[in-house]
DNA sequence: TCGTTTTTCTAGAACGATTTAGAAGATCGA
DNA sequence: TCGATCTTCTAAATCGTTCTAGAAAAACGA
């Protein structure tokens, strides 16, 4: 077999020295364009490639990667509008500094595997989008050093964080609801042991997601006299809401109004209602959370939060040494289309 | 600054050599359980984290990832169920092997950053997801001697491909059009010239996605009298399908069939007709292409495709030495729904 | 008991680049 | 013309592993 062209190969048939070679990817300025020229064209003729990654990453202690970590599986992940628009504001920033997204799924069920692939994952930072608190991975990236940010707030673990007042958004959309008089809320939220099952009611007080109890709370907060059910259909998607809701319509104790704590579900559960003949905003009200683009051509009420730039402010929290904010909090905003009304007197 | 914790610090203070440290993580049959005990746990008390994945990488020539190169903008490439399904099972199988997944944008506008991100990524193989032939990246993945595999038939760059018979599937669709008396048909396809701009008419010999013109081929050769008129909106997307479709329905000339070459387009156009207060498949027919969940809930007569293995099979030529195949060709099958229904005679 | 095999561990050379410090030659100001 | 400064290039060390070959010790078979 042909032995593997390397810097040291060019840099012989070019007649000069490898650090020359490697200046002339790298610091062009560091040498006369007419050498530069000569060496990139016996490269070319070599079919060198450029100096190869690992080991530029080696010397240099830069892999040239974000770390993504986000839970649940791949295929739910990216289900979620949100998760993609986050995605995308960070692959943006990521793009800017030359660098590149390592998806690192690390399931909350078999921590395992999710963890191993975090220990030997080539990054050099890392993005923790919706991974609650205590998963062992995030003790192994801060074993490793390596810096991370979180979509979370206070995130022990994580060296920053970029995100909404989830309770003061959650409590505006308490605010609204409790205006229109509902007293009897179903909160949809993504659970993992309703995966694959029948929906389930969760007990209010032990709801193991992070930001999902802190929207419930701040729901409460404006909802003081309003009674609430916490119902899961699984992980977070459109399926799921249309899961529940239709569990939660076809019961004998139906609530005036249906919460979905992301708005893929919020949509599952209009799709219920239609199929039942229900009008959204009329029989019934149903409000989301996000405000992705399909909300809009729903009608859904739900809490705008800008999400494409939790991404980008991600990223440069992580890649950009300019950035001195360790935290930042983004504005939202209540958005009430026609899925909401007053709720019927009875 | 304290030293970093390497293999050797590690070695040196349990008494053994780096080898056999690297043994410890590597090879735990090589060694006693006795030692092996000991030194994981020597390497807990200095707070090492495993050995670095660079050097790792460098010295064993793995880099443990698998590069996914796509065309369009993170956001649009996520949009469509489709190309989540794929990544999906990609992962499944990427997990599988230990192996992360790196996402690599190769816009087809500015082919320069992709490729440069494409020259430097540690990656051990690739998937390329519906890349044009002749875009520069998959010259430096061949340079780089990278093995790759793409989602089209017949790459030849690539050393291998899961795809579907494009043609086949096609025409499949096309003689269930035919059969329903349609001789008047709108193709909607994704254009990057139409991107941020109003819908535009696209010649019918001159479409520059392999796939799509593959697609319009199959329609005509079982629709050898109709009439065909392709339409884009802008990128794959539902928004683009309603843009086109909303201009097609507006126009003085309605064909009586829509054939979307996606379904997240074809969603579009029907949601295009109900804004109007069309009925699918009654005052016009809407077909799309790939069957994604969404297709089922909305009656959507189209062509499915298994995605999710698609991304198993991609998966397994590009890690599974134990796989001979190079190319392999996956199944279709004509799903017909309500969105589908005989041309009204005029 | 003695050679042979197996187990357990180690020394030292890679892997392919980047970096640091500095040499050689060119350019410059006075 | 001479020392100082720049430009252009190089030698050698280094990044943190894994790998190959082999040594030392233990176990084994007859």
């Amino acid at each position: 077999m042909a032995p593997r062209v390397t810097l040291k190969t060019v840099a012989q048939a070019a007649g000069v020295s490898p650090s020359t070679v490697s200046n002339a990817y790298n610091k062009p300025d560091q040498l006369s364009a007419a050498v530069r020229e000569r060496i990139l064209a016996t490269a070319q003729e070599l079919g060198y490639a450029g100096p190869d990654a690992s080991a530029r990453a080696l010397r240099s202690g830069k892999a040239g990667s974000v770390g993504v970590l986000f839970t649940s599986q791949l295929s739910y992940a990216f289900s979620d509008p949100y998760a993609v628009g986050f995605l995308a504001g960070l692959a943006e920033i990521a793009e800017e500094f030359a660098t590149s997204l390592l998806l690192m799924p690390v399931s909350s069920t078999d921590v395992r595997s999710g963890t191993n692939a975090v220990r030997q994952a080539a990054i050099d930072t890392a993005a923790i989008f919706c991974v609650d608190r205590g998963h062992p991975a995030l003790e192994v990236l801060k074993n490793r050093g390596i810096p991370t940010v979180s979509t979370q707030r206070g995130h022990d673990l994580a060296d920053g964080w970029v995100a909404i007042n989830e309770l003061d958004a959650a409590a505006a959309m308490g605010e609204h609801l409790s205006r229109l008089g509902h007293r009897d809320v179903v909160v949809l939220v993504d659970n993992h042991e309703a995966i694959g099952g029948r929906p389930i009611e969760l007990d209010l007080d032990r709801i193991d997601c992070d930001d999902c109890s802190l929207r419930i709370q701040g729901l409460r907060k404006t909802m003081p006299d309003a009674q609430f059910r916490v119902v899961s259909g699984g992980h977070n998607a459109f399926d799921s809401g249309l899961a529940a809701a239709s569990w939660v319509l076809d019961s004998q104790d139906r609530p005036t109004a249906i919460a979905g704590l992301s708005d893929v579900q919020a949509l599952g559960a209009i799709e219920a209602m239609k199929a039942r003949g229900l009008v959204p905003g009329r029989d019934l009200t149903v409000t989301g959370f996000d405000d992705i683009p399909a909300a809009e051509v729903a009608g859904l009420t739900t809490v705008r939060q800008p999400i494409k730039d939790k991404g980008r402010a991600v990223g440069r929290l992580l890649l950009d040494p300019g950035e001195t904010q360790r935290h930042i909090t983004l504005p939202t905003e209540l958005v009430v289309r026609s899925s909401s009304g007053p709720a019927p007197r009875n």
